[in-house]
DNA sequence: CGCCGAGTTGAACTGAATCAAGAAACGTGG
DNA sequence: CCACGTTTCTTGATTCAGTTCAACTCGGCG
């Protein structure tokens, strides 16, 4: 996706899961890419409990770049779910005065791309079921449930470990 | 916001109160900025509800670009709830091989802005309720109420038009 | 071993959906 | 400008998906 871009000479930086990335309320929100590993981005409200916005896996991108248009301290926090290799990118890499034109187009379609995944999400939040939720989840990704435990699924797909728990079964028992 | 685009020439088109933009399951997505009105982007879902995705007024813009980046079929609706003029883009418009670095910045400006909007629609729609849903509608677009019929907003907001007028008599006796 | 976090299961509860009926508002045509 | 039918909004009764709370199992790790 962005890969070209990469190839400018820039370093990966290294970390260990449950490693943070970025929290809530800083100034800044630098976007990550993923080499290999896997990334969440997520909020805590008000009740304590977390809601995932994200995952990142190899060759996704997570950030707060939203929360730079509003010129807003960041919300979101973002953090390591396996040990990850990742591209760091400061917010001016987004907005080049720079010369070369691909890099824009490049910019633009992952930018576009990242939308599309976000109205659907938008879509799926406001029409379909917990588990027309959860089963179309798992097409889009068919290995993370490998990857991610239970509850944070559940976490993503803004429903409790409970109730995702016996979704599952119902699912297993085809009813 | 996406003003000094327009001075390139574009004219506007009028569609009265009702018309429709786009369909679904067209192959290209155009993007329509309003000049003046009010345009309504939405889906039916196989039970026949509609699920308003975003509403469009003065300076803002409708557009189902997100499916061009998956190169399928639109998935919206655009129509117009007022009378309106609206300029339309062509997608070619928003990736262009030009020369002016200025537009591109715009662009870019425009869409994160909007995947701002979206974030926040995201992590809502997850982590409040009906009422907080409804609550922080009305602080982010405070004229909407008054242009814009309540099971609309009902539509927007994700719930029924019922639960949406217990909740606002609930407000308007405050408890 | 024993502990601890992750997942499961079940009972009671609750916010919102559904269904139904009536009241208000709102074009449109005469 | 009024009368009409149609859509919009409200209110209440019932139902249901998903939450909350609590108890129990399991697998991993000290």
């Amino acid at each position: 996706m962005l890969d070209q871009l990469l190839k400018k000479g820039l370093k990966t930086k290294s970390f260990s899961k449950g490693e943070m990335l970025q929290r809530e309320g800083q100034k800044s929100a630098k976007v990550f890419i993923v080499k290999k590993g896997l990334l969440r981005s997520y909020i805590i409200d008000e009740k304590g409990k977390e809601h995932i916005y994200m995952f990142a896996s190899e060759g996704w991108l997570a950030s707060d770049i939203e929360s730079q248009s509003f010129k807003s301290n960041t919300v979101l926090f973002i953090d390591a779910i396996e040990d990850s290799e990742v591209y760091i990118l400061e917010p001016s890499d987004l907005t080049p005065n720079a010369e070369s034109l691909e890099d824009y187009n490049l910019i633009v379609d992952t930018l576009m791309k990242r939308m599309g995944v976000m109205q659907r999400r938008i879509l799926s939040l406001m029409s379909a079921s917990a588990r027309e939720r959860y089963e179309s989840f798992l097409q889009i990704y068919p290995e993370l449930p490998n990857r991610v435990p239970l509850k944070m699924i559940a976490a993503y797909l803004g429903i409790t470990p409970e109730a995702l728990s016996t979704i599952r079964n119902k699912i297993a028992k085809n009813r």
